[in-house]
DNA sequence: ATGAAAGCGCTAACAA
DNA sequence: TTGTTAGCGCTTTCAT
């Protein structure tokens, strides 16, 4: 059996060059070194129970000797299951993204399972092939961000049998998963708030809305609920930022009050952007709420905190991410495939002193 | 060839199961779909100036008519290289890491590297498991936060193989390669400038120091730089925050204003921490820096945009993430590997209204 | 320019 | 409880 084994590993040049690299220990250099089978290296690994007290301690004994690490990438091809799980965001600048993804994290390490990350920098090529190279390395699971992806990126995510989920909106149909809360309503929602408390100039400050369905459907539940309530509102005084950062949310503020000076009131898709609006503000002693109201979308720890308070909807975030996992892991344990559903997280709109 | 094609596939189950699951297409049925070989189809993928522009064209279409994705699981165990990088970070809940993984990803996702993440919560023992399963990859390259780590992680890492990245700071010996700023010097020289400025009862808000040697290194620097001026110091104002949040910022200064009325400037180690201190200021109206000067460690967009725009040590972030990217890719075409070595990115130091 | 054979390091299925 | 055999899907080497 050795002699075989031998030949298996050097083939027909082993003569030439004798093991020259040093390459890392193997699971059948662990049994060799602790005495056993291959097998029972592999169990003591797997299923402890099934293997007797004295081998499993010569195997552990064995692996500690040699440094032994096992190869997941030779476990995942032989036993179709890689505990890794495919993630795509468009970015990680913004902490709503980041701590999504920690929360994914948090969720499924202690689970066993790794995360492979890619950001798509909000651009659907760019998402297809990220989704293409993640299912590439036989992912369990792959989330990708919102609900909007090129046809090719939906067939192979749909081809691929593992569970998809759609992290961040809910409102269009699942492909699989869908996780999060509806930003139009969210959007709706705010949007009202502000007319019933008599705002009528309101200007905009969205995320550009190419290749982003968040953005989009904030939009529309902007613009829908105005058009509700009956209040006018100029295309014009729309400011869609690229990238989307705190710098460009002041800067923003700063165009629109330059061509509209009349503005009451801002509606910021995004805290990073609210957060920069409200900086102008305070760089300019414009009284928040006084002369100008602010109300943000999507917001974290930072919108609470700051002075004013700002009014704004609290879309899950770190929590999206570990739904996700807890999900994720509860169906491990389900039956097959199950139907497209929505999970709705909700949201909640909170008034703040910005208004 | 076909014959025995098929029972190398399906072995003596053969005739029980007969691909029932509906498997993924393999190389191997591109290959009969396009009437080539096996190894023709993988040559068009990696060395497409190898095959005849008819076979290649055959192979195009038989991937694209059987929606073929290729197994990088397969690829990386026969050919002992997974195009993944495996990154350490302590959280994502810190726009520090989440941007340095940014600027990770972003130089090496266009050359064809996929990131695995693992957050490791702080703890040296986390870290360790997440550099295990990492390892377990067979990673290209390794990339771990600061330059503290468990003697087993060392020896792990040291023995892969593999380029080793210690990001975020260069105050010890690397292992490999260190990249990033002296933490110590840098918070000498934000100290050195507080007193300078006359501030004699400063504060100090910190992140916590258990397996976390940039706060440490940072501690250090403040404690020696207020030692060489002759600058007395109560342990007591020395408030270490855990979690780091911008809302510990503002408690802790809290606290420290409680303890210490006295206090005339404070020293703020993160910047969600100077933020959140600053929160403070604006809800109690306290006159920033009449009444208190704020500064702020290891700084982002926010400290540039807020009123007062704090004085501040900036540190590369996003770029710390390229500047590895771009090492390792040149590194990749350069020979065997180097001796440790340092790359020192620098800081700045940057005078805002704060102080 | 193309193909056949021999593994990469592991696990699943079967046998003992 | 332990071991044997046959792959997982790909690349490497060698041959044609």
């Amino acid at each position: 059996m050795n002699d075989d084994t031998a030949r298996k590993r050097h083939g027909k040049r082993a003569d030439q060059r004798v093991r020259t690299r040093r390459s890392a220990a193997r699971m059948e250099d662990v049994a060799k070194e602790a005495g056993v089978s291959l097998m029972t290296v592999s169990r003591a690994l797997h299923q402890p129970a099934l293997v007797s007290k004295k081998s499993y301690g010569r195997v552990s004994d064995a692996m500690i000797k040699l440094g032994y690490v096992r190869d997941l990438t030779a476990q995942t091809l032989a036993s179709k299951s890689s505990r890794m799980i495919g993630v795509v965001v468009p970015t990680l600048l913004n902490p709503v993204f980041s701590e999504a993804v920690e929360g994914l994290s948090d969720g499924l390490e202690s689970e066993g399972y790794q995360l492979l990350i890619a950001s798509s920098g909000f651009s659907l090529r760019q998402e297809e092939l990220a989704v293409q190279t993640i299912l590439g390395r036989r992912p369990d699971s792959v989330i990708v961000t919102g609900q909007l992806h090129s046809r090719h990126t939906q067939q192979l995510l749909l081809k691929s049998g593992v569970p998809i989920y759609e992290m961040g909106n809910v409102d269009a149909e699942p492909l699989d998963t869908a996780v999060g809360a509806s930003n139009s309503q969210a959007a709706h929602d705010l949007t009202r708030h502000l007319v019933n408390r008599g705002y009528r100039n309101i200007g905009y400050i969205g995320g550009h809305t190419e290749d982003n369905d968040r953005a989009m459907s904030r939009e529309k539940g902007f613009l829908n609920a105005l058009n509700a309530e009956g209040v006018a509102m100029n295309p014009q005084a729309m400011i869609r930022c690229n990238p989307v950062r705190y710098g460009e949310g002041l800067q923003a503020l700063e165009q629109l009050l330059d061509r509209f000076p009349e503005t009451d009131a801002v509606f910021c898709s995004v805290e990073m952007l609210a957060i920069g609006a409200l900086c102008l503000c305070q760089q300019r002693g414009i009284r928040v709420p006084d002369q100008l109201a602010i109300v943000c979308f999507d917001s974290g720890e930072l919108s609470s905190l700051v002075s004013p308070t700002l009014t704004r909807i609290r879309l899950p975030r770190y929590e999206l991410g570990t739904s996700i996992a807890e999900d994720f892991v509860s169906r491990r344990a389900a039956a097959g495939p199950l139907a497209p559903r929505t999970i709705n997280l909700g949201y909640r709109l909170i008034e703040g002193e910005s208004t």
